[in-house]
DNA sequence: CTGAAAGCGCTTACAG
DNA sequence: CTGAAAGCGCTTACAG
């Protein structure tokens, strides 16, 4: 309706005291009396003026800028920070990228637009991302998320990819399998894809099993649709190893749709423990990352760092194997001695820190 | 490090021009030349200034208030809306009530602090919402999402949660289920579990069959256990319609836990259509809502109102039966005469506008 | 296209 | 505790 700008002139004129009072109760910065101060509130509700916060002084907000928010994950660790956040009389505003480095240019101009305390991000790649060199050349609080490590000055929370994805695949490896796909996220978008794969990669030398050239898919968006056809038929894997919760659930389905069932046909493992994923039979074997603490986590670092109190950390947090449904022995010849050539010594957790 | 506050003036000292074509650049009011611009640039980039975007005038919020997001469902809005902001220059501030409505007074306050253009959100009950009420009393460009009709002055956006639910509770009537129990969130904190609840006694009661008392279960987070032991004990239901998609897995997981197969033994019914419950298998029958879209509609039309190029508008979103795989016919004597006496004419999309 | 200057909304010593 | 006034960061006609 009325475009004018209410300004704490009008306000101070309704409540009948000078512009300096009604600052004064707005940034609470210095005492004012009770009633002048009942006055100037009362004017300002009834002019609809936004007391208790002016846009430059008080102000608090964290940017986020996560690849999508339709995977769950990067909605769990946003529902951590918010929440975090909150508690700390900051406010979260987010931005996506939709896993492109132009997206976080984008994303992270837009962040900047708001002045933000601190940033917490998932890029690509922390080792290219430009938008995060940027970031850390300003010297801004900020932290990474899921990323490997990135520039200096940039702190980090994330579990160990490589090794966690190693452990998982081991799972595989102690059933029998040897013909073990990995299906990932582009690498060239995904760090993680890409560490996940190294991971991969690591538990199949140890045991002297070749690994099969990956299949790396598109990130289109949350649930899609993805056709193992091609590579079921070339490589006959007997397991797959996706890099994700959200992709091994498409590559049930995928399969399901060949006619081929899990675990029986086609065993299946996943990354992320987003909280759906132990809801679903088969249960699906994981690596599950704590998503939601993780925000809060970086968060607090970040709100720390803002206040000074606290220099940037690469936090390491574990990883916990769920043992699902989705693992079968292999079939075929390979199946008669499962455990054949495995290390068994250092079964439990070889990769982890604390 | 240095708390000195970097001003235009920094910037236009070190670029050799005067602070009115420092602002013009970062307004990008007034064309200004590409030399002139260049040096500018640098400048600020040298200084950590934030060009583009001054904190008073151009910045845009919109403020966004969702009991969770740890349902995919509002996270899917959140993408929407953040998306269709981004591209109008307006970035998404966030925050989460949890279900409570001291949380929407808290969050709503949080976001006003940011002097948002527009306010989006999803409250337990818009009927009684204090914080909605609020909002409305100040005139505010706002908009629900997902909820039934609000105060006047404030637009909404949703489907027919109440027909949209006897269309999915209708299949199960269909199959021959009668003894069909709901179990959906506390009324008390979602008028969509309320209002679904209303659709489901509509259907049942079309066809003179008798409710169940309905299951209220808190929310507590994205995917809880919900222990359905009591109330299969005490009403020996044959289907069950849940008030989303996130407690129809979760009923699924509990079943099957009792050793109970669905829908051989139990019927299940959802409502949303997350992404994922396309996915898994059995294909969950239910009630899909176009989340993204939803979020990408109510942005649209806030930002319009906010800039007086529309009024507040009731948008009524069309809702998709998914036909999946979690219905079965109903077991016992009733599954002898499916369709006995249920209506035949109406059954396509029977409450369904446009 | 650019600068000098007026102006805006707000904050904050200063004086009472 | 309060007001008048100086000041700050920024924007924007105005003049060239």
């Amino acid at each position: 309706m009325n475009g004018a700008v209410v300004t704490i002139r009008d306000v101070a004129r309704v409540a009948g005291c000078s512009i300096a009072t009604v600052s004064r109760v707005a940034t609470g910065s210095v005492p004012v009396a009770d009633a002048t101060r009942q006055r100037v509130i009362a004017a300002a509700l009834s002019l609809n003026f936004p007391l208790g916060r002016g846009p430059s002084a008080s102000r608090a907000v964290l940017g986020v800028l996560v690849p999508s928010l339709a995977n769950p994950v990067f909605a769990a660790a946003l529902a951590g920070i918010e929440r975090c956040a909150r508690l700390r009389g900051v406010s979260t505003v987010i931005a996506q990228s939709h896993y492109l480095p132009e997206g976080e240019d984008e994303g992270v101009r837009a962040l900047m637009a708001e002045r933000p305390r601190g940033l917490i991000l998932t890029v690509c790649d922390p080792a290219t991302s430009r938008a995060l060199g940027e970031i850390a050349a300003q010297r801004l609080p900020a932290a990474t998320i899921y990323n490997g490590s990135g520039p200096a000055g940039v702190g980090s929370v994330a579990v160990d990819n490589r090794g966690a994805m190693a452990l998982v695949v081991l799972e595989l490896l102690k059933a029998g399998h040897r013909r073990i796909l990995f299906v990932g996220g582009r690498f060239a978008s995904s760090d993680r894809s890409a560490a996940r794969h190294v991971g991969y990669r690591d538990a199949l030398q140890a045991v002297g099993v070749r690994p099969l050239p990956p299949l790396e898919v598109d990130f289109i968006d949350a649930a899609q649709d993805i056709d193992l056809t091609a590579a079921l038929d070339r490589h006959r894997p007997t397991a797959i190893a996706a890099s994700n919760d959200l992709l091994a659930v498409s590559a049930i389905a995928s399969l399901d749709r060949m006619g081929l069932s899990v675990p029986r046909d086609v065993s299946v493992t996943g990354f992320d423990g987003m909280e759906l994923a132990t809801l679903i039979r088969p249960r699906l074997t994981t690596v599950a990352q704590p998503s939601t603490a993780m925000g809060m986590v970086a968060a607090s670092m970040v709100l720390d760092m803002a206040a000074g109190a606290r220099g940037p950390e690469a936090l390491r947090v574990d990883a916990t194997l769920l043992r699902g449904e989705t693992i079968g022995p292999a079939p075929g010849p390979q199946s008669l001695s499962p455990s054949a050539n495995l290390p068994t010594t250092e079964t439990p957790t070889p990769c982890f820190s604390d």
